[in-house]
DNA sequence: TTTCCTTTTCAAAACGTTTTAAATAGACAG
DNA sequence: CTGTCTATTTAAAACGTTTTGAAAAGGAAA
């Protein structure tokens, strides 16, 4: 493959001059210009990446660690998000390099991969309450974008849905069809996400005038088997929930096997809904019956995660560093009125 | 952050003994060599990657590109494999750079990833037959491993599970229970694992005597619905199988559903077995019946495959270049000998 | 003619390493 | 005292770019 150098010897150039025409300045001659570019063309001339990054500082590539914990509810989201990353970075041109994290010591993979220089910044995902990974980042200056928030009042650059939202709009849904026993089955507590569903899931019932009792709100990572074995647990209750919020579609999964079991009838019993992603795979138009959801699709927040990226990194303007995205309520028919008998409240 | 320079201005040395001190050369007095080695720890030097690649012409990189169609059966998968494979890259301080491929040309993403110049090889998954990738690759001399195989006798580095095998294995299994009526829910025809399944699956019958009707071997992305429509069809079927071996344990979840809701009873009136990548979320040993598969978890091939390509790039030695391992038999309750009624062949 | 621009090009330095070939110093043998 | 060998260190080139400061060429104004 030609060098810069080559194309200049070739044309008996200096290779100050070359670089210029390629680059587009202005002090160059048209004539020099197009022959040089010609030339190049022709002699299938590519920058080094790697020469160009030693004189600019700059590496044109951008870290993303996730957890290795095989059992990490995010390992189906975090594909998703890096796909539509990665693709919305390459249209600018910046890599993606990808590692595991080190099982102790979260912020040590940051470390290693700062201290090789070879990404301008990270994506960062899932973080918990005072993330050490932004505190890190952010002592060391080091361009980040969160997907998430550390927390509400964040001052990182971050994309993240409202949570709080997301819990309230069920709420109300589900309040509004009549229901009065409403039960939330929410993610892990060391992640904000589900710190915020819960507080948006409190502050929407108390609103609502309505009394959850402890039992009723639980949390744990958003795996079918917890869905399932929550569900029996609460719908063998002496005054089971007449409605279920579930973290996501894989948790209300475990929810439909734990009543079909039970014998418990989905909407008519038990309405049902749940967080939807909007991951492949397990759809929720494809449950039977089809499930109502409030929807965030993960392939949305892609593109304003880039942005803000690269806005970051100086490479862009003009895009808000913090964006936050409301989830829609999409009903289908796993909600429906509640039945009489059910519609005392909890006390 | 130091470099080698002021260390050496620092200690009044030069760049190259320093270089040597810090990179084991034997030729550097003791004293020196400790000195420097203090110093560099003081501090806290760490070598410019990017400066190291521009002169070694490697880039200590590898890059892995994925298909990016959202509704691709390799998703869960492909995620899985670049969590081991990463990790098992970073145990020799090889990074791994991400990208989706574009939609049109297979052989895109790669051309350009190659112009840059800043990966040293690839990992190549879910090969298709004839796979263009592959020829290119080979064409460019540039290094690479195929999680999987181009074909039966490939030339190409790789590692794969004997999918033949598979197939073989469960046919064998389901025979020696009786069974007579074997149904195949294949996966899709162009990929090379799902045409090796289906070699093996009708070579193993054949063997064992029986006939197989051309409607009770389908192809298809191995996705649940699939399996759910697939499962209902034959089932309908005037002769319906007695026994249903399943592409991936996803598709089984959809035979369940199928049989669930035509009342036929697992592993009773219907044996199903699959074969299981023995990625979380949707374990064989949390079906109802707990599901019997052949067994290779994706996770067993990571180590393998990030040593076959350390090795073809030169970091390592020893290693075979080609590997294919076994899936293992296990048997839980969705197995069971067959009921006279349905011990008829089909003819 | 001289001076001053403008346009275009160039030589050289820089980025942070590694590597090659050569230099230095000291020890030892003759 | 000379030559040779060994141990250690160095200067300089190299990798492929970009960028800085300067130079050259040509024209216009004085």
């Amino acid at each position: 493959m030609a060098t810069l150098k080559q194309i200049a010897k070739e044309l008996g150039l200096s290779p100050a001059t070359v670089s210029r025409a390629l680059n587009g300045f202005p002090e160059v001659n048209i004539d020099t210009r197009r022959l040089v570019e010609e030339t190049a063309k022709q002699l299938e001339y590519r920058p080094n990446k790697i020469a160009q990054k030693l004189v600019s500082g700059r590496s044109g590539m951008v870290g993303m660690i996730v957890r290795i914990n095989p059992r990490s509810p995010f390992d189906r989201t975090f594909a998703e998000i890096m796909l539509g990353l990665s693709s919305r970075l390459a249209q600018h041109d910046i890599d993606l390099v990808f590692q595991v994290a080190s099982e102790s010591d979260p912020v040590e993979s940051y470390r290693k991969m700062i201290e090789k220089q070879i990404v301008d910044g990270f994506i960062v995902n899932a973080p918990v309450a005072n993330d050490p990974r932004i505190a890190f980042l952010t002592k060391k200056g080091i361009p980040f974008v969160v997907h998430g928030r550390a927390s509400k009042d964040a001052g990182h650059p971050y994309f993240d849905i409202s949570n709080s939202g997301v819990t309230e709009t069920a709420a109300r849904h589900l309040a509004a069809l009549g229901h009065k026993r409403i039960a939330l089955l929410n993610g892990e507590k060391t992640a904000v996400y589900a710190i915020d569903r819960e507080e948006g899931f409190r502050a929407a019932v108390a609103d609502l005038g309505l009394f959850v009792p402890e039992r009723m709100i639980v949390n744990d990572q958003p795996f079918e088997l917890y869905g399932y074995e929550a569900a029996k647990a609460m719908l063998s209750d002496a005054t089971p929930p007449s409605a279920i919020i579930c973290v996501s579609t894989v948790v209300a999964n475990g929810v439909y096997r734990a009543a079909g079991e039970l014998g418990i009838s989905i909407p008519r019993d038990l309405s049902v809904i749940a967080h939807d992603d909007d991951i492949p795979q397990l759809r929720a138009e494809n449950f039977v019956p089809p499930l109502t959801v409030t929807s965030a699709p993960l392939q949305a927040s892609c593109g304003p995660l880039a942005e803000i990226l690269i806005t970051r990194l100086g490479l862009a303007q003009g895009t808000p560093l913090q964006q936050v995205a409301e989830a829609e309520l999409i009903r289908r028919a796993s909600t429906a009125p509640v039945l009489s008998r059910l519609a005392t409240p909890w006390t």
